[in-house]
DNA sequence: GACCAGGCACATC
DNA sequence: GATGTGCATGGT
């Protein structure tokens, strides 16, 4: 039902930013570290964060899971919550090794749903970094959603009030087609909208979604 | 100095 | 099941 309205969005998003080449990282792995390292946190410090494990020659399953927590916890100072950030590593790694001997290409043999039921087990690890992980790391197709997601809709009178995490990708998965590369660019843009002009405080001078019907409205989720 | 950032787990009611 | 809180650095 709200295909063309979804559709509509996406267009005008891609038209006014162009294609956003997403996810940040060079390699599965960095994709998966970066994911957990971003949780509730600007890219640009996970950046360093991400600098400082590359730097330091642990940036693979393997150099992660020999680092001492305390150690790994003072690399990734940058991206914030550190020690929690470190634990939740950690997590992932002691399941990849215990599991699956450390190889990421047996996630990649995973359907799906059994891939982010896995993934959700993982302490540390919720719905959105476990859909960023399922689709910018193995290529399953699968809308993340997250804050910008539920505040740019809300605005635009697309998501119930108070709506979870699973009824907003709901929203996505009925009205679209179930594509890895357009759901890729459709998040990546949506970001990127709500990083420059869907804040708290709304910069929607400039904004390519301005003129649409909007108001600002209490958080949906 | 206040506000915000690509969440999540856990406690409590 | 809903709501509140801790976790923390760095940019605007």
């Amino acid at each position: 039902m709200n295909r063309e309205k979804l559709l509509e969005i996406y267009n005008r998003l891609y038209t006014y930013y162009g294609p956003q080449h997403w996810w940040p990282g060079e390699t599965r792995f960095e994709i998966i570290v970066g994911a957990i390292l971003t949780q509730n946190t600007n890219w640009t410090n996970v950046e360093k964060a991400i600098a400082n494990l590359k730097k330091g020659g642990y940036l693979t399953p393997a150099g992660l899971h020999e680092l001492p927590a305390d150690r790994l916890a003072q690399l990734i100072r940058p991206a914030g919550y550190f020690n929690i950030k470190a634990r939740r590593l950690k997590c992932f790694l002691d399941w990849l090794f215990d599991e699956y001997d450390g190889l990421l290409e047996s996630l990649n043999g995973l359907g799906l749903s059994t891939l982010r039921e896995k993934l959700l087990a993982v302490k540390g690890i919720g719905p959105e970094t476990a859909d960023s992980i399922c689709l910018y790391a193995f290529q399953k197709p699968i809308f993340v959603v997250d804050a910008y997601t539920a505040r740019v809709f809300g605005r635009h009178g697309m998501i119930e009030a108070p709506s979870g995490y699973e009824q907003i990708q709901e929203i996505f998965h009925e009205g679209l087609d179930k594509d890895v590369q357009f759901f890729n660019e459709f998040h990546a843009l949506i970001v990127q909208v709500g990083k420059n002009h869907c804040k708290p405080k709304p910069i929607c001078n400039g904004c390519p979604l301005e003129d649409l019907p909007h108001q600002i409205v209490s958080e949906p989720y």
